[in-house]
DNA sequence: GAGCTGACGGGGG
DNA sequence: CCCCCCGCCAGCT
């Protein structure tokens, strides 16, 4: 607890359905603006059956993950429709429409 | 107990 | 403008 990990999943678990946020932007909250990738490394360490929204975080492109693929393709991006999120023609999520505001700003 | 890997992003050459 | 390298934390072997 109180690791950076936590961190992320607190913030992950405020998002609400139909928003998306990203690697970097969580990054930037927990005070690692360099530290994309420990929040990707938080994702893959999410315990199963928490409340965490892992599928709601993808990368600057708003692309999804593979990760996600380990029963069938196309799992994150299936999640996030169903929330009414849409998707561009590149397969990416439009995060113009969809990108998720942090409070405090 | 130590080293490698793992869901990314930004900066430099 | 494109490609390579570095930074970062935790869990597993």
């Amino acid at each position: 607890m109180s690791g950076v990990f936590e961190q992320v999943w607190a913030l992950v678990r405020q998002i609400p359905p139909g928003r998306v946020t990203t690697y970097g932007q969580l990054a930037q909250l927990i005070g690692r603006p360099r530290g994309a990738r420990l929040v990707g490394y938080a994702m893959s360490a999410c315990p199963s059956g928490s409340s965490v929204p892992c599928h709601r975080v993808v990368n600057r492109f708003g692309g999804t993950t593979t990760a996600f693929d380990t029963l069938a393709p196309g799992t994150q991006r299936a999640l996030l429709e169903a929330e009414g999120v849409a998707f561009t023609p590149e397969g990416c999520v439009d995060l113009s429409r969809h990108l998720w505001q942090p409070p405090g700003r």
